[in-house]
DNA sequence: CATCAGGGCCCTG
DNA sequence: CAGGGCCCTGAT
């Protein structure tokens, strides 16, 4: 696959809402890595597909948590026009997460006994989409039932097969595909690719990306309830899934309706100690962050995966099989 | 070498 | 509502 050089670039700044925690967003911790974006502190590189340009995004960090400012550069291979610049700000808008107002969260539990720690280290961190709803859902379907290194390998395969290399600013990543694209070729070369019995999924909702019964604009402004049961008809799509939907790609902060059995494994060691805990238990720990249930989960939880990266957890270890 | 479970979901009974 | 099957892989 030949490598498509991004030379014409357009840049700009934008303003997020305050707190806006730069790192703590544009990077997850907990994520299995994907080719299609880079991280280095202060600084992001994503590729995105938007109105059939293929995009390189550099992000960079030009404030700090209370007055957050964001430099964006967009590289492209055509030059692209002002009204092309104007539809795509508010979609990074959403795709960064960069309006919804956590500040209330970070006020109530700054000196919360449990979450009090969590919220001083990371003031202003919060769900982002960073991709869109189809390759999210893709991003979904690799990661079920595997390990960390079959999800990577899958969408690595995925890439080569339907994707695009594109080069900017030094970097070399891969640009998902559109939905036709994955639709037009068979269940069998999806199934070379060794995605297993995903194959089916990835063709059923490609279709229905592909012929427009899904509009990605529109859910954004339904309510959770419907979101999920729209998400819920998805093949392939069940209650982990749309759990995960819900939080970090509609930005619904109070979401936490079950929690997954990796998932409960980790959190009983982290929050009690304990081999096992049983979900209930876990969802009624949550609770008392009434309305922010889910974004309370992801304050522990992407605290964990940062201090992986700086520390050997063995349990945790044992948990993450590569 | 064989067996098994894995960061679920679908389908059946 | 419980439980088997699904794909491929690496661990045992």
């Amino acid at each position: 696959m030949a490598t498509i050089i991004l030379n014409k670039k357009i840049p700009f700044t934008i303003i997020p809402k305050s707190p806006y925690n730069f790192d703590a967003n544009f990077y997850k911790p907990s994520h299995f890595p994907s080719s299609d974006n880079v991280w280095e502190k202060g600084k992001y590189w994503i590729t995105m597909i938007w109105q059939e340009h293929k995009l390189g995004l550099k992000i960079e960090n030009k404030g700090t948590i209370e007055k957050p400012k964001i430099k964006v550069i967009v590289y492209s291979e055509n030059t692209l026009s002002e009204t092309f610049i104007a539809k795509l700000i508010p979609e990074l808008r959403w795709r960064f997460n960069l309006d919804q107002d956590i500040s209330a969260f970070c006020e109530k539990y700054k000196e919360d006994k449990i979450l009090g720690k969590f919220v001083k280290k990371w003031k202003g961190m919060k769900p982002i989409a960073a991709n869109s709803l189809y390759e999210t859902l893709i991003i979904y379907i690799v990661l079920q039932n595997a390990t960390v290194r079959r999800s990577v390998q899958m969408l690595e395969n995925l890439f080569e097969m339907l994707g695009y290399k594109i080069k900017f600013d030094n970097k070399t990543l891969s640009v998902f595909w559109k939905p036709e694209k994955m639709n037009s070729v068979s269940e069998q070369e999806l199934r070379d690719l060794k995605v297993g019995y995903r194959a089916k999924f990835f063709k059923n909702f490609s279709e229905q990306f592909a012929n427009k019964e899904i509009d990605e604009f529109s859910l954004r402004k339904k309510s959770k309830e419907e979101v999920r049961k729209e998400m819920l008809k998805l093949y392939g799509i069940g209650p982990a899934s749309v759990e995960y939907l819900l939080f970090e790609d509609f930005y619904f902060l109070d979401s936490l309706q079950t929690i997954p059995p990796w998932e409960q494994k980790i959190l009983s060691r982290l929050l009690f100690d304990k081999e096992l805990v049983s979900t209930e238990k876990l969802m009624k720990f949550f609770e008392r962050f009434k309305g922010f249930e889910k974004l309370a989960f992801h304050y522990v939880w992407e605290d964990l995966f940062w201090r992986r990266k700086n520390e050997h957890i063995e349990w945790l270890e044992e948990e993450i099989r590569l």
